[in-house]
DNA sequence: CGAGATGATTTTAG
DNA sequence: CTAAAATCATCTCG
């Protein structure tokens, strides 16, 4: 309603400023002979209309004024009427007279034509320059980024659909990357999407509805009032960069809402679980098992992902994380590697206890793995045994090896080493003593096999040590 | 609550 | 790219 008003008031305004030259065809012939001249004049009443009877005339005809009068009736004999009508008569009769008379005269729209000439003049000069809008760089910022994340682009089927599929991803293949956080973010990165793409489409509704209420308006107002079709293409124009920005505004909550979203669920650091005990314990036989080159291959990651229920990734970092740290402190972890070695040895022993019930028994340093191997799995027990007071932590201190609770696996140990099964695995591990690790402090690949009877001594006791 | 443990990420080097 | 090293952030336990 107010645009009708504003609109209106333009109306009247024409109104009353025209009443002498409307009535005089020869004006209007010389305005479109000399317009420099003749736009100056018309400017120049223009502005006095915007100032003196605006107000006043919206007043006056407001009080009955009704759209249904304007453009129908077409009575030639106003036309006369109007020419010596006076400004500020006061009756809205009067006033619709006089309106009439200008929608009916010959010349209107020659007269139109030339005020949309002159208004797209005076407007392009003042706004033609910011006119072009090159693609917002923010705005393709925004864009980009929801794409990036999946929020925009192609539609796979709405919010449900995909949360369905995060968790068929997340059930169907056990171990997975993922789980149960991951299905979740999946979720709600989802509803975010949904959120995202209702609102986009609410508004997209209403910036085309909205558009096509003032085209519609405005072809209307064209009939009385001079309104260029490059005008209302600006008007449209306008409107829609209007909406692009809060189109913006959406994209840019739905960006931070994102963002929110990934630093709570993605970023594990705030979400970290300690792997469970089985877990740890089947990384840490692993482990100790290859301590002279702990680095499992792709499909031994695989293999322990699967049994811990973790990534392969997770994997990766447990090992990055553990080698850094062993090295850092062996002494520290000497009574865990005792531990996972025992234990290590014990399941060999027990399994290949039954297995060699069938086969012959002890076949020593056969089959070597490409690790060291001791010559005699007694020696590998007396050494065992006797070299632990040897290992000193980083300190230089002397480290008991044994806890006494594990004395009775060291027992176990004595026993199923003499079956000299298992004891490759056993003597491959390392089991007390650190294997050798060059100057630059990293594994290498057992080209000089540390000899278990004169174990290196760990970084901390070695005076020119160069680590850290 | 604080120290140490621990999983993850970032930086650096090859 | 991988691995080492450094660092961060959280968890666990006394």
């Amino acid at each position: 309603m107010d645009d009708q008003t504003r609109m209106l008031a333009g109306l009247a305004g024409l109104g009353g400023l025209s009443q002498g030259d409307v009535g005089d065809p020869d004006s209007v012939r010389k305005q479109l002979g000399q317009p420099q001249q003749d736009i100056g004049d018309i400017l120049q009443q223009i502005m006095a209309i915007t100032d003196e009877s605006l107000d006043e005339a919206q007043a006056r005809c407001w009080p009955e004024e009704s759209p249904a009068h304007w453009g129908g009736s077409d009575d030639p004999a106003e036309g006369g009427e109007a020419g010596g009508g006076t400004a500020g008569g006061g009756l809205p009769l009067n006033f619709q007279h006089r309106k009439h008379a200008l929608n009916c005269h010959r010349m209107k729209p020659a007269l139109f034509s030339v005020l949309c000439e002159i208004k797209e003049k005076t407007v392009l000069s003042i706004r033609g320059i910011q006119d072009e809008d090159p693609p917002d760089p923010q705005i393709m910022r925004l864009d980009n980024m929801l794409l990036a994340e999946g929020v925009s682009g192609p539609e796979k089927g709405g919010g449900s659909a995909a949360a369905a599929a995060a968790a068929a991803a997340a059930g169907g293949s056990p171990g997975a990357d993922g789980g149960i956080e991951h299905s979740d973010y999946r979720a709600k990165l989802a509803q975010i999407r949904q959120i995202y793409h209702s609102e986009l489409e609410k508004y997209e509704q209403a910036c085309s509805e909205f558009t096509n209420h003032v085209m519609n308006l405005l072809r209307e107002q064209s009939r009385t009032r001079p309104i260029s079709p490059k005008e209302i293409e600006r008007m449209v124009a306008i409107i829609h960069r209007k909406f692009s920005s809060i189109q913006m505004q959406l994209k840019q909550s739905t960006c931070e809402a994102v963002m929110i979203l990934r630093s709570r669920f993605l970023d594990a650091r705030r979400k970290r679980r300690n792997f469970n005990k089985q877990a740890t314990e089947v990384l840490n036989e692993y482990f100790y098992s290859h301590l002279s080159n702990p680095y499992p291959s792709e499909e031994a990651k695989e293999e322990l992902a699967k049994k811990c229920a973790i990534t392969v990734s997770q994997v990766s970092n447990w090992f990055g994380n553990k080698r850094i740290r062993y090295k850092k402190n062996i002494g520290k972890f000497q009574e865990e590697a005792n531990l996972y070695a025992v234990k290590t040895a014990v399941d060999a022993a027990s399994v290949s206890a039954q297995a060699s019930q069938a086969n012959s028994p002890a076949t020593p340093n056969s089959g070597s793995s490409g690790s060291y191997s001791l010559s005699h799995a007694g020696d590998a027990a007396a050494a065992y045994l006797g070299l632990h007071p040897l290992n000193l932590n980083g300190a230089g201190e002397a480290v008991l090896n044994i806890s006494p609770s594990l004395q009775p696996q060291v027992d176990t140990l004595h026993r199923v080493t003499r079956l000299t099964a298992g004891y490759e695995e056993l003597t491959t591990s390392a089991l007390y003593a650190p294997h050798r690790l060059d100057t630059s402090n990293s594994w290498q690949d057992n080209t000089h096999p540390s000899c278990v009877t004169s174990p290196p001594a760990p970084p901390g006791s070695v005076h020119s040590d160069t680590s850290n």
